[in-house]
DNA sequence: ACCTCCCGCCATGCT
DNA sequence: AGCATGGCGGGAGGT
């Protein structure tokens, strides 16, 4: 295709490359070419890397050719190249030198483990390819040659590409071939897994995890169990977690197989890990929490530790890879546990959706296509994708949705199943939940079923088994946190459904139109959900109300939870991950953000609903949720929650903080007179950033991160902009911190939000309840979140 | 001893 | 059949 074209100016060197053993020059120079292929092909001698590159230079390439510099095995690389010339397999040049060498000096020129580290590798790979390519230019990567030229198996090259292209940095071509976007569509993309992340409620199942985990320790804990019926809801039924593809409008997979090829895990799960970041608060995801979540399966209790551990070493993979693209940097939460490995979000800010993603695309091939559908694709993969039912809106609360919904089904029989829904689901779960839930679940459904008549099958109804359940907990006995889990799902569920996934079949795939900016979203709505517009669920639990005890980050609250976050102390970060090698350069910085105006997003996702005539439901809903909010809202719950500590919360696994909650979260505070009708949560500070609220800054901000951070966000945008400004990042460096702020949106906006964007104007992603605390001393929020002190703390990866 | 995660076997699926 | 992909987990380097 045009690709190809492209690629015959390459293809040349590739070619003769490829299966030849490349010259060294002749390597060099396809470096350069590809990089940019603007210049001439080959020709370009040389590291070229980033810097001669046309475009722009960027921090990142900064951070890597210093890196390089660095490195002891580039080094090592270059002088061989020097010595022998031979672009091709090292090996060859190894042995060399290994016969040249005495044993220790040897070793010594072997690199060692670390030097291999796929970190460093993506580093060197990334360091080919300017970060904002030349869309005209043909950007093609011929993985043979990179193997070679990088002197690594060919495998490794897969993995750094399948994270890429879950990032849609890359996107293949062919065979051998796959072409670089760079950063181009980033922000898109992490828009899009945002909101995918967002409406998959993945926060909540954060939330949930650690629920557990809390639970766990007092309970004589189990291993793990994973078991989480939220969890094991999001997975499907079939037992896999929703192995779905995110593809980007502009990036879908050319090559069949590819598109085939089910596994697409690595890729998958990358997206996942990203987007679990995405919807955190503190932005800070705990191997752990990631692998559950992403094991999410069935498997519950077996959780078989073997499966776990690979988990593990694939996060690892994809961490390494992302911390390349100082997306991530690694971290340590320490829980009074102990130590647990952790990655905290350092790319920029990203304003879930669609529409915030318009203008960054661009770049990608098809952009029209692109624009339009990224989300359409998303779900179209989310969903269609194998059929399993990828994301799904379970989040975790919703079990108790769920089980109302069932009830609801029989009530109304209508079982809808689909097509291909979510198997099972909605048979299964029926279970009988406890009296209390079955209470509230009752009240809703009237509330709702008055609102909107129809029920929404698609809900499945798992049952919360009940031992996990208990956060069924009554809402009046407020007391246990278990409520707090509740009551979100509620809410959700209640008010809200999620648009998205519906897997079921019977959903109707409904292309919103394009807001003017974004792609479109294309949405499966049942007919009844079609209303959904869901404010993630971060919110209900945000909405909670909490103490305001919690509020101070005693932490003493509940348990545990005291999360200081000691983040990354200055130390670690900077050594070995090229990464954190420049301070400065340093990654983006967390912020940039190209957020756009809250109002602007939220009014994008407004007029889709609005296009889809469901906004009528959505105001119904929003209603819906009033009432429901109110319930939980209520003074007894509230009082009854136990806050944990939001900073736990906060610290690594801010469930609470969801943008979406957020502005449910306003809106509820708003409607219950809480709050005026001005003001409104803000949006979580950044993640690193200043936190809202005490408790939370303490744990997720390291001062270091801070600052770094910020400069970081600050060149990186500048940067950016230089480049392209196409990615949204925004320099609003900044603005995640500032707790109110950004938006200055009026409360409307808020009930805007609310129903569009999960994420919400308001929320970069902070965490509204914990603004909200910090504002007043009510708190609100904090759910959930068993706490566990969590420290943070950098470190550099290796 | 635990954390990381490299390495490469081997299954899968396209050509 | 051969090759491209990439899942997977043993086991080793690091700390």
């Amino acid at each position: 295709m045009e690709n190809e074209k492209e690629n015959l100016f390459f293809e040349p060197h590739k070619r003769g490359l490829v299966k030849t053993p490349l010259k060294e020059s002749t390597a060099a120079n396809i470096v350069l070419a590809e990089i940019q292929p603007d210049f001439g092909p080959l020709t370009t001698p040389t590291k070229p890397k980033e810097i001669s590159q046309g475009e722009p230079w960027t921090p990142t390439a900064n951070l890597k050719m210093l890196i390089s510099a660095v490195s002891p095995e580039i080094r090592y690389r270059d002088q061989k190249r020097g010595l022998f010339d031979n672009g091709n397999g090292l090996p060859e040049a190894r042995d060399c030198l290994h016969e040249h060498l005495s044993g220790d000096e040897y070793e010594k020129s072997q690199p060692s483990r670390k030097e291999k580290s796929l970190g460093l590798l993506c580093h060197k790979f990334l360091a080919r390819y300017p970060n904002y390519p030349n869309p005209a230019v043909n950007n093609n990567i011929c993985l043979d040659e990179v193997a070679e030229e990088l002197n690594v198996e060919r495998r490794r090259i897969y993995d750094i590409v399948n994270v890429l292209e879950s990032l849609h940095m890359v996107s293949r071509l062919a065979k051998n071939r796959y072409t670089w976007h760079g950063r181009h569509n980033l922000n898109q993309t992490l828009g899009t897994l945002k909101s995918v992340g967002e409406e998959n409620k993945y926060a909540e199942q954060i939330m949930m995890i650690k629920k557990k985990e809390y639970e766990q320790e007092f309970d004589f804990s189990k291993s793990y169990r994973i078991e989480d019926p939220i969890i094991k809801s999001n997975t499907g039924q079939n037992g896999h977690p929703d192995m779905c593809f995110v593809e980007l409008p502009g990036v879908e997979f050319r090559a069949a197989s590819v598109n085939s090829r089910k596994d697409k895990s690595l890729r998958v799960m990358s997206q996942k890990f990203v987007m679990l970041f995405l919807v955190s608060t503190p932005q800070i995801v705990s191997l752990e929490v990631a692998a559950k979540i992403l094991i999410g399966e069935d498997h519950v209790e077996d959780l078989d530790k073997s499966k776990f551990k690979t988990k593990i070493r694939r996060l690892y993979d994809i961490a390494n890879v992302l911390s390349s693209l100082d997306l991530i940097k690694k971290v340590h939460v320490t829980e009074e546990r102990g130590r647990k490995p952790a990655f905290k979000w350092t790319g920029p800010e990203i304003s879930p959706n669609p529409s915030g993603l318009g203008p960054v695309l661009p770049s990608a091939p098809s952009d029209l296509e692109g624009r339009r559908s990224s989300k359409e694709n998303c779900a179209k993969n989310l969903f269609s994708a194998r059929g399993k039912p990828n994301f799904t809106r379970h989040p975790s609360l919703i079990k108790l949705v769920k089980s109302i919904e069932s009830d609801r089904r029989k009530i109304n029989s209508a079982p809808t199943s689909p097509i291909k829904t979510n198997k099972a689901e909605s048979s299964q779960n029926s279970v009988p939940f406890p009296s209390k839930m079955a209470q509230l679940a009752a009240i809703c459904k009237m509330q709702l079923e008055e609102q909107s008549s129809e029920p929404r099958k698609k809900v499945k109804v798992q049952l919360a088994r009940s031992g996990h359940c208990k956060p069924v907990a009554p809402l009046d006995p407020p007391a246990n946190a278990e409520l707090e889990m509740t009551a979100p799902s509620l809410i959700q569920p209640l008010g809200v459904v999620p648009l998205i996934p519906s897997p079921l079949p019977s959903a109707v795939p409904v292309i919103l139109p394009q807001a003017p900016s974004g792609p479109s979203y294309a949405i499966y709505l049942q007919p009844a959900q079609a209303q959904t517009m869901t404010p993630p669920q971060g919110l209900s639990p945000t909405v909670c109300p909490t103490p305001s005890s919690n509020a101070t980050r005693s932490k003493g609250s509940t348990d545990t939870t005291t999360e200081n976050a000691a983040n990354d102390p200055p130390k670690s970060s900077a050594s070995a991950r090229p990464g954190s090698l420049l301070p400065g350069l340093e990654r983006q910085g967390t912020k940039n953000r190209d957020r756009e105006p809250a109002g602007e997003r939220g009014s994008k996702r407004a007029s889709m609903l609005e296009d889809n005539g469901s906004k009528k439901k959505f105001k119904e809903d929003l209603k819906g949720l009033e009432n429901v909010s109110t319930l939980m809202v209520s003074p007894t719950s509230v009082a009854a929650v136990p806050v944990g500590n939001s900073s736990a919360l906060t610290s690594s696994h801010p469930v609470p903080v969801q943008n979406p909650s957020s502005a449910v979260v306003n809106f509820t505070l708003q409607h219950l007179g809480l709050i005026s009708p001005g003001m409104q949560v803000s949006a979580s500070p950044g993640p690193g950033t200043v936190p809202v609220s005490p408790r939370i800054e303490a744990v997720s901000v390291t001062p270091e991160n801070a600052g770094t951070q910020q400069g970081r966000a600050t060149k990186y945008d500048v940067s950016v902009l230089g480049q392209n400004q196409t990615n949204g990042q925004s320099v609003a460096v900044t603005g995640a911190q500032q707790p109110v702020p950004v938006t200055p949106k009026g409360s409307q906006l808020v009930a805007e939000s609310f129903f569009r964007t999960p994420g919400g104007p308001t929320k970069p992603k902070g965490s509204s309840c914990v603004d909200f605390d910090g504002a007043n001393n009510t708190s609100i929020g904090t759910l959930f979140v068993p706490q566990r002190k969590l420290e943070v703390s950098t470190e550099d990866v290796h």
